[in-house]
DNA sequence: AGTGAGGCTAAGCGCTTGCTCACCGGCATG
DNA sequence: CATGCCGGTGAGCAAGCGCTTAGCCTCACT
């Protein structure tokens, strides 16, 4: 029961269609697990055990401890990239899909800070294949931003000096929530996504 | 030679007076291996082998290996505050203390971006004790950065509607730096620094 | 020359780790 | 009712972990 509680408390929609049920307990409970202390500090006893399973069972579901962190990685890193590339070819102003892309990354990486925090800091411990492939999408993400910058600047609505030093910055500082959020803190995933968004369209210099 | 050879190039001028020297040169072994590859991946073999040195003479000079991650955390920290509390207390106005502030800061952490990577992401291997004088030290941090604000918008200044949030902002920009910089890459640690100073001004609305 | 302290090592202890394997119950199917 | 398979367990293996201990070498000081 206790597998059970963490299970409907902290299961964003991302892993919804992650089957069979075993399995997607399996994935939750390392992303807590993960986030909590780190991957190398997490033992597979540790994971198996917030699932409500023997640790053997782990092993039935995916072949190492580390394919359950790319597993983890891959979902967490396409949810960010379809919202980042979903801004870009968007519609409104260079402003508004820069203030959208914002908004709605800082949101997510609020409100499921425990799996952006798995998602961005725990690269390091992926396997050098699986590191490649999630290096790709990072890029990806990287150009959605820089992309929206660059169309800003084209336009003259962005008065920007260095368009790659502040994409990078942009998206910095929406990834550095993940690491200082904190649910129980001053503010909601909403407000922070709404300041963050003026602030980015402030670094642009973007008229307002 | 190889761990000589290790020694100079990346020690930084804030481990210059660790003695004796085998216990500074166990500590740049800890900043680089705990970098490289995070606290708990690395090995108390690994931290002496690249000293030069065999496992036991790391438990001559510290207690353990949670010790000397302590250790690194609290010279870290200790720079880090006195850059921004230099930067609160210093002469000129809000705009150009805030300036210096994120100039030095950013600089700080790209050019030592292994030591401030340990220093940022390393906090939860600490022991409780540990944890909680070193989080004492990230508030006077927050702090410092707010003060500089709050300057900036009683002096009329900035225009900021919420001065925790953009402070918290503005830090959390500066630190995520030592994530994402690359020494081979595209820009120098000063640039960095110039950048983000620009950025910051616009963050909090300081006329340009 | 003799001595004691400090810096260091080789060996290894006790424990935990990721992972495997022989086995088992329930259940859909012939 | 027999059968095969899927999803699971209990026990445990080999390896590697943080850390300790007994003893050695060096060298300042007498």
């Amino acid at each position: 029961m206790d597998a059970e509680a963490k299970n409907t408390e902290g299961t964003p929609e991302a892993w919804r269609d992650v089957t069979p049920d075993a399995a997607r307990r399996l994935m939750t409970a390392a992303v807590h697990a993960f986030a909590e202390r780190g991957y190398h500090a997490t033992t597979t006893r540790d994971i198996a055990g917030r699932a409500g399973m023997s640790p053997a069972a782990l092993y039935i579901h995916y072949k190492t401890k580390e394919e359950l962190l790319y597993q983890i990685s891959k979902v967490g890193h396409r949810f960010a990239l379809d919202i980042l590339e979903g801004a870009r070819d968007g519609a409104g102003t260079p402003a508004e899909r820069l203030a959208h892309a914002v908004r709605a990354f800082v949101r997510w990486h609020a409100e499921h800070h425990t799996t952006a925090r798995v998602v961005q800091y725990e690269l390091g411990a992926l396997a050098e294949d699986h590191a490649a492939e999630i290096t790709a999408m990072r890029r990806a993400s990287d150009g959605a931003v820089r992309a929206i910058v660059e169309d800003g600047v084209k336009a003259g609505d962005f008065d920007v000096a260095d368009v790659r030093g502040t994409a990078v910055a942009v998206l910095s500082l929406c990834i550095d929530v993940a690491r200082w959020f904190n649910p129980h803190g001053r503010s909601t995933p909403d407000e922070v996504g709404e300041l963050y968004a003026g602030l980015a369209l402030r670094m642009v210099g973007a008229a307002g």
